[in-house]
DNA sequence: ACCCAGAATGAATGAATATTCATTCTTGAT
DNA sequence: ATCAAGAATGAATATTCATTCATTCTGGGT
């Protein structure tokens, strides 16, 4: 576009710009999908409307049917990318041929869980979002349980590797699992409700003791 | 009313009854916060409406407006009820006066926490409907903060308590709560998301075993 | 028997929102 | 330069829902 002058008037490509921008459909994607983290964290999962992820992504509202078919398959797209990034991140450690010793292993894993990327409120709020309403909503069950079942598998195998290597006797690996990733959750909880209660340092401090009582050689 | 041959029309009491029935307040209150807390486990706290929790509760729209204010009072006074009745049992059990022993304080504790009452799918799905929209909502946040406070502290002093008596050395009443706390809501989710993978027996063990490490000579 | 305070109703209202689609624009190929 | 494919837009639509309020009904008091 040109003025009188002929000179032209097109806006900075950044800040306030509205040319219209054509991205590959992965991207827009991303872009859509991001957006919403941020709206569920900021406004809550039962406040997010269409038109709010669309301008919070700096798009218009057709878009996001364009690259989602609805809002209900965005919203189950968005919780199964939150699930995956946070227990890919996980299985990433725990397979982890880069870290041989295994107590150091499991304090990467605890320093993954407990860190700066998990538990920025942004990601707790979608994680928690998403399983209040999990009673209600199998498909939101099923994606959670399909990664949740893998992790924890991978979880207990470590434990075990650990058992033996210690001779820690009378522990069963499946139950101290279980109760780890309980644990785990209910410390992410503690995080988002009552922050005022429950500092990160405490929450790390609490997670750490658990796992020194019960693998003291490997631990501290 | 009555028909031509003025036989009366009027239906039973019971079901179907369409008699409009004048109920003090308080009756009226109790019953709209039932049927929310059963919308809120059957359809997820984002899609209940009023039309909805008012004919789960047998009454007409307009009747919610009437005793609460709004939609949004009404589900704050859910989460209320709900978040005073779960730690108002635990409270109850922790300065119990009727158990003596306590290590039997600890047991009846736990069964509380995992037992019938509060593991029933319907209250622990309003919990954590509720926990999801915390992040966003500083209000749910204070309910829920207010009453853990207490509770917290409670459980910190049985534990101070069981320290003393047990002569158990290095062991922090305070973290230990806090891990507790943790691992009994992470529990809860568990038992929710993921209730193929996580039965109540198990999760009741699971919590055993912590307790056991902790305490050895008053569980078991 | 009558009355009335206020409990209960539900049709009506207006605001919010998901989804559609005719139109516009961009890009890369020719 | 021109064109076609399809990415992007946003006004319009149809639906859903919270809230209101004029009206009806109930039960206890007199």
């Amino acid at each position: 576009m040109t003025d009188a002058s002929g000179a032209v008037t097109e806006a900075l490509p950044e800040a306030g710009s509205k040319r219209r921008q054509i991205r590959p459909k992965a991207e827009r994607r991303q872009q859509l999908i991001d957006a919403t983290i941020r709206c569920i964290a900021q406004h809550g999962l039962s406040a997010v409307t269409m038109q709010m992820v669309t301008r919070e992504a700096g798009l218009s509202v057709g878009i996001a049917n364009l690259h989602f078919k609805s809002k209900d398959n965005l919203l189950k797209e968005t919780l199964r990318f939150v699930a995956e990034e946070y227990h890919g991140g996980q299985i990433e450690i725990m397979e982890g041929g880069d870290i041989l010793d295994l107590g150091e292993r499991l304090d990467a894993l605890l320093d993954f869980q407990l860190g700066r990327g998990v538990t920025q409120r942004q990601k707790m709020s979608v994680w928690f979002a998403y399983y209040g309403e999990a009673g209600a909503r199998p498909v939101y069950q099923k994606i959670v349980s399909t990664v949740d079942r893998l992790a924890a598998q991978k979880l207990e195998a470590l434990f075990i590797q650990i058992i033996r290597e210690g001779n820690y006797l009378g522990v069963d690996a499946r139950e101290l699992a279980t109760g780890y990733s309980a644990l785990i959750d209910g410390l992410h909880l503690g995080l988002l409700v009552t922050p005022r209660e429950l500092s990160k340092r405490r929450a790390r401090a609490v997670a750490r003791d658990f796992l020194r009582r019960a693998f003291p050689q490997h631990i501290r």
